[in-house]
DNA sequence: CTAGACCCGTGATCCAGGTCTAGAGTCAAG
DNA sequence: CTTGACTCTAGACCTGGATCACGGGTCTAG
């Protein structure tokens, strides 16, 4: 086992994570990163447990959640009892909203593309589809 | 034809295309909204022209535009010569973002629900692939 | 005439998620 | 020892699209 503890700068951690120096201050004052252990100068020194917590809050970033619920997940994540179930049930309320955010755009899609293709692309303003349906008074 | 003139006070404005007294006073303060007339007063006065237009700038807030956009729409909405061309252009480009942004989000919702599929919701958080996905190294 | 509803402009505030600044201290290479 | 890169804190600022607060003027029904 590896227990050998390593101490990486700020300015380390943010060139291996892919993240802005200022992003992870950022996220240690909005408590989802610990306060890390400080050099006699005061410089943050960090150990790999770091680097695996910023990449999970990146990974759940990617996959939408916002950064409370990222908290509440950390929070989760290291409750040996309730942990999993509550995080499932986190990921589906996300999953949920993901689906209810595509179904909305695919709406606009849709109406927008049918805009798009109706019209000639010249001609006098006022039959222009486009914007007939952006002033008219029914937008089905 | 009916050329008489009403005149509104922002706030029946408001009321009749359904949109905050301050949202009015902002657009015109963002040039998306022409000065209106005033009464001696210093009271704005509205006519159905500024009923057309704001429900115009909602319409195409719905379909996503920005107002950034939207103040562009209105400019080429009155070009007589190249107006329906550059609008046709711009309700392009605007589906071909709103399509992108489907696709990214379809892939962020197959990975989220696949990880919700594969989580039993119970058990060790370290056999949770939800939890494993955000923390382990590679996430496909 | 008065109460209550409405309107005025200016500027501040909100949301999330950072990003940047200033001024000062620290570290490592040469 | 110096130079240049790095780090520290506190706080200001940014984006977009509003929304609110303030102190004051106006309008209208009774």
């Amino acid at each position: 086992m590896n227990t050998q503890h390593i101490s990486l700068t700020i300015g380390a951690v943010a060139k291996r994570v892919g993240v802005a120096i200022d992003t992870i201050r950022y996220y240690e004052r909005e408590g989802l990163l610990p306060e890390p252990v400080r050099r006699a100068s005061g410089y943050r020194s960090y150990g790999e447990g770091t680097i695996a917590q910023l990449r999970f809050i990146r990974r759940a970033k990617d996959l939408g959640f916002t950064l409370e619920e990222i908290r509440e997940l950390l929070v989760l994540s290291a409750d040996r009892q309730r942990g999993v179930k509550a995080v499932k049930q986190r990921a589906q309320q996300r999953l949920a909203a993901i689906e209810l955010r595509i179904t909305e755009l695919q709406r606009v899609r849709d109406g927008l593309a049918q805009l798009v293709e109706s019209c000639p692309g010249h001609g006098k303003p006022e039959e222009c589809p486009i914007l007939r349906a952006l002033s008219d008074e029914v937008l089905s």
